[in-house]
DNA sequence: GATTGACCGTACGGTAGCGTATGGACATGG
DNA sequence: CCATGTCCATACGCTACCGTACGGTCAATC
């Protein structure tokens, strides 16, 4: 209700929760903090508690909007097009290409890495979880699609979520020490090649 | 000076810097914290700012006691006996399955974990680095070693710690999602030849 | 046996964050 | 025009932690 001004309209939970989404991704836990999210937002824990009995509830509707985003993201840039080898392939570039990030905080894996250190705590854990699962479980099925046994597939799924977090956790916490460039491509390539490969 | 009762000798800063890096290991960077620490070492802040300027003084000596024993493990657990082949096996073998912290508390990975979330603070970074940095060099010259060219040596090392992260993570963060008993052990065989295997 | 220095406890002020209480602005419908 | 519900700011108390001030203890030493 001013459009002339660049002023806001009433807050939504919506907003706060997105704003805790993105400090949580930045921050980890700590960082959703209710009085530097109002400080963020240009207004005050009145508005907060107006709109969230306390902290913990911003927490599960934070970690809530997290695994669906996570999910749509997930299904919706593989898609179907493709055989079982075209779409692993796709993904696992996907994913190793989208970890860096430069800036632009569109980077996969930021939410689990900051949340690494809170894993133990109770609402953290079952959301951390679910989110590995249903990556792991996707992963599996299309080694499954692939011809491998279920047991082998979900080995196979298990080692290219390895690679993946491991990839993320080097690139995040230690910028630098992976190539650059035309070398970071080449490393991508190996790794999944490595990955796609189903000898033995 | 007590040897009847259980009590206690003066307090050393190596004593608070231990209990530093328990800490750390087990609750990240924010769990280093002064006062917390002296309830647990039976004293009280009196003590710790005899011995310490203030806390980042005993975050820099704690970072620096774990680089020191990273190190010392490092070179230690592998030795020099067996070619170069018998090395990396032995060594990648120890690592994936030191991961687990079964209530021990001598899991590897544990520090760089729990610092994961703090990677970006002025202290902690320089240190993460150096210690990544080591251990990819180690990595790197037995790949050399197996005959490898300097880049391909240097690639399938961060292959090898990339994978190394992963498990620590999936294993600290999911446990539960990592196969047990007989199937963890296959599960760690097939990653180690897998990252032995030099072809292509 | 007085003195000195190492070591530590207690008490204090300061900050950051959580949660509560309360009142006010503002729109909307009667 | 007033009444009600929505949304929020302000002010407060509480806890946990950092860092400082200061006094006390105890062993070694002269």
């Amino acid at each position: 209700m001013d459009m002339a001004t660049g002023k806001r309209e009433s807050l939504t939970a919506a907003d706060w929760t997105e704003a805790a989404l993105t400090a949580l991704a930045r921050g980890g836990l700590a960082a959703v903090a209710v009085e530097p999210l109002a400080k963020d937002l240009g207004a005050t824990k009145g508005s907060f508690y107006w709109h969230f009995a306390d902290r913990n509830e911003l927490l599960v509707a934070t970690l809530a909007l997290w695994e669906r985003r996570d999910t749509d993201r997930v299904i919706g840039a593989i898609g179907e097009s493709g055989d079982a080898t075209a779409r692993l392939r796709r993904l696992l570039r996907l994913a190793f290409t989208s970890v860096p990030d430069d800036g632009t905080a569109g980077a996969v894996g930021t939410v689990e890495l900051a949340l690494q250190a809170s894993a133990a705590h109770p609402l953290v854990a079952p959301a951390l979880r679910r989110v590995t699962e249903r990556r792991l479980g996707f992963l599996t099925r299309l080694y499954t699609e692939l011809g491998l046994s279920p047991a082998r597939a979900r080995d196979r799924g298990l080692l290219a979520y390895t690679a993946f977090l491991g990839h993320a956790q080097l690139a995040h916490a230690t910028p630098g020490l992976l190539p650059g460039g035309r070398a970071f491509t080449t490393h991508v390539d190996q790794m999944t090649e490595t990955l796609m490969r189903l000898g033995d």
